[in-house]
DNA sequence: ATGTGGGTGATTTTT
DNA sequence: TCACCCACAT
């Protein structure tokens, strides 16, 4: 490659700095992914082998994307880098290294839930309360802790430890002990224990070090204590460490991100080469300077100074609006005026939020008017019930050892709950086995018995079971084998037999996990149920979302990092929601939070739309709402700013030059809507969003309580509450 | 051991 | 609003 062609002189010199650490401070929009891709295709056609190179991303999906944009510049060697998240790539290094530190290759990894199921039965154990703290209060210290990377062997009581504290303390080293035995790790132990690794085996950490001539980190302001530990011990041979990324947009600070870590970079690599990205070519004028405006209270920024050639653009847009409804009826209004308007599509929108409890009233309006649309994140995908219990089979079949995965599978089975699970436990305790092993043990002795009761026979069967499947599993691809098991277990059977519209779904969702597996299998060279498993335990929504649908977007603040849109919403501008308080906010929240808003409003290419409700639905009931503070650091003359009269039914009229006040009354549900619920009367035929048509067989209970006995068409009788319901007619 | 029914408390954000 | 937990029944 001997032209970048398509690249400023900031970007052309970043991408040519190839020896010798580097920082590379990219703004928002300047083009900060096109200067790590040419940067690598740059290395890769100077000749270095792809395998020397380590590019540690956010999200697998920025890996992905990053990788076939190489493979354009540079051919199939992209496919070979070393490319991937600090979780997956450290999980991978550690599969072929775990039993230097006491673990095996097939190691299960724990997500947020088990960890904090694990946590619980830690502290049953040691005869803790779990009311008081909350396992998930504890282990929620235990991670900070751990991003600190506080070992539990190097906790300290101070003489002013309090008994949280102290419940902290005792609850630590025991569950890093029950992880072991487990043959399990934590999404924090994927980068704790490669230090500790490497600490112990220099010789490993050599190799390491060799093979990794170039390292590329992304997303810097968001790596924690471990993450730069990590990378700093990997690159202390050759020095070829460039990492990228932008104060300004640190938004995971409290995951344990350290901003820090762009002072301690400066400190160890002292004659590191700084590179400034300050041209942004996404967003214009108007939407940059309120960005601007909004990250410039904030004390601890580095300077520098974001800047655009694109036109001044259209003024943003603040709407007030009565309720949460009326602002999701006004985004819908608002896109579909776009569409009409200028030449735009569905999938040229984007709405975001704080959290994701605000998406259901867009999602419901949405609907409503017919506007298709794409959710990402919310409920995942593999934290599903009916996922999680399949995917627990799976890693029994792996890890044997794992305790916890064998208790979800065994409570599964008909006949078999903590009363069976307690024992097992406490036996496999006395003879300092696995749970598994205990399993085995009492079939060997009471197969070929006869008289059986049910919990034998339940624990017979599952035991043959994963004995058969031990025995074939080398035989067959993960994707036979899985399928295969899941037939056996009967899931799906029971699921069918359920009939019901959620039992339906949940069939669905297993087969998509069928098909993840068989996707896993073609993409990957060596594909393995491990393999599958370590995958899965470490994708996010993010990273299954794909933009190929027309459909306009929702998702949180959080995951729109990265992401640009031509046109933006930022709804629920309300304090308490954005910014999110709880007690009173520190300085260092508030910063974070205007970070977020910084991202928020960066994704906008050409137009932003802000907007807060006096009245929302919280918790189930109204809550007055004071719009947010953020919005009082704005310089509101440039903004275009709309609200509803307070008396409704009036003529629109202009106050001073940028407050405009107009009518909703539009917004209001017209479409036919039951309002007063005594309408439903037996013999009524309704409509269900979910259930499709019914016929009202029984109405009781007064006012809020009022409910009725429905025969739907699709699945038969339910009683539902008329109130929440949300009932039409047609 | 499992199903139900009512009371309750919860909302950040994610690898 | 809803999901989860406990108590109670079966």
């Amino acid at each position: 490659m001997n032209h970048l062609p398509d690249l400023n002189e900031e970007q052309k010199a970043a991408v040519e700095y190839s020896y010798g650490p580097s920082m590379i401070i990219a703004g928002a929009g300047s083009g900060k992914t096109r200067v790590l891709t040419y940067k690598i295709a740059h290395l890769l056609s100077s000749g270095v082998r792809p395998y020397e190179i380590l590019a540690l991303t956010f999200t697998n999906k920025a890996a992905g994307e990053m990788k076939s944009r190489i493979m354009k510049l540079a051919g199939r060697d992209a496919n070979d880098v070393w490319m991937g998240t600090f979780h997956s790539i450290f999980a991978r290094i550690l599969r072929a290294e775990a039993h230097n530190i006491g673990f095996s290759r097939n190691y299960t990894i724990y997500d947020d839930s088990d960890s904090e199921k694990l946590t619980e039965s830690v502290m049953k154990d040691l005869g803790l309360s779990t009311d008081n703290p909350k396992p998930k209060a504890v282990i929620s210290h235990i991670k900070i802790l751990k991003n600190k990377l506080i070992l539990h062997d190097q906790l300290t009581d101070g003489n002013n430890s309090n008994s949280f504290q102290k419940i902290v303390h005792k609850v630590y080293p025991e569950y890093q002990t029950r992880l072991l035995k487990n043959n399990a790790m934590d999404f924090d132990d994927l980068l704790i224990n490669p230090i500790l690794l490497f600490r112990s085996y220099p010789d490993i950490l050599e190799k390491y070090q060799r093979r990794f001539r170039f390292i590329l980190v992304d997303e810097y302001q968001d790596t924690n204590l471990a993450q730069y530990e990590i990378t700093k011990m990997l690159a202390s041979l050759h020095r070829n460490i460039s990492v990228v990324g932008d104060d300004a947009q640190s938004i995971y600070r409290w995951r344990g991100a350290e901003i820090e870590n762009i002072f301690s970079f400066q400190r160890d690599f002292p004659d590191y080469k700084l590179f400034k990205l300050e041209r942004n070519y996404r967003s214009t004028k108007k939407i940059l300077s309120v960005a601007d405006s909004i990250i410039s209270n904030n004390r601890r920024q580095i300077r520098k100074s974001l800047f655009t050639e694109r036109e001044d653009g259209e003024r943003v847009v603040l709407n007030e609006t009565l309720t949460d409804r009326d602002e999701a009826h006004l985004i819908s209004k608002t896109i579909l005026k776009e569409i009409s308007s200028r030449k735009l599509n569905f999938r040229d929108f984007l709405i975001l939020y704080r959290t994701n409890a605000q998406s259901r009233v867009l999602e419901d309006t949405l609907r409503l008017n017919h506007i298709p649309y794409v959710l990402v994140g919310g409920v995942k995908f593999y934290e599903r019930k009916e996922i999680k219990d399949v995917l627990a089979y799976l890693k029994v079949l792996v890890n044997p050892k794992d305790d916890e995965a064998l208790i979800r599978v065994l409570k599964l089975q008909d006949g078999i709950g903590d009363g069976t699970v307690d024992k097992l436990r406490s036996a496999a305790k006395e003879h300092s086995s696995s749970v598994y092993d205990v399993l085995i043990r009492f079939i060997n002795e009471r197969e070929g018995k006869q008289k059986r009761t049910r919990i034998e026979a339940g624990l017979l069967n599952l035991a043959s079971l994963f004995r058969k499947y031990h025995e074939v599993m080398a035989e067959f691809s993960p994707g036979e084998l899985v399928r295969s098991l899941i037939d056996e277990t009967g899931i799906i059977r029971q699921l069918r037999n359920e009939g019901t519209i959620e039992a339906n779904e949940r069939m669905n969702n297993i087969q998509e996990l069928l098909s993840g597996i068989t996707e896993y299998s073609d993409k990957t060279d060596n594909p393995s149920l491990e393999g599958f498993l370590q995958e899965v335990s470490l994708v996010t929504d993010i990273d299954t979302y794909e933009d190929s649908k027309n459909a306009v977007t929702l998702m949180t603040m959080h995951s729109s990092k990265g992401l640009e849109f031509p046109v933006v919403f930022i709804a629920g501008l309300e304090d308490g929601i954005f910014p999110l308080l709880n007690s009173p906010p520190t300085q260092e929240e508030l910063e974070e939070e205007r970070r977020l808003f910084y991202v928020a409003a960066t994704r906008a290419k050409d137009r932003l739309y802000m907007s807060y409700a006096l009245q929302r639905y919280r918790f189930g009931s109204f809550c007055y709402q004071i719009r947010s503070r953020f919005l009082d650091e704005i310089d509101l003359s440039d903004i275009e700013f709309i609200r509803p009269s307070t008396q409704r039914n009036k003529v629109v009229q202009e106050v001073g030059s940028s407050i405009r006040y107009e009518y909703f009354n539009d917004l209001t549900d017209t479409n036919d809507h039951i309002v007063d619920k005594q309408i439903v009367r037996k013999g009524a035929v309704v409509f269900h969003e979910k259930f499709g048509r019914g016929t009202v067989i029984e109405v009781s209970g007064k006012g809020e309580r009022r409910k009725a006995q429905i025969y739907f068409d699709t699945i038969g009788l339910k009683s539902l509450v008329l109130k929440y319901a949300n009932l039409s007619i047609k």
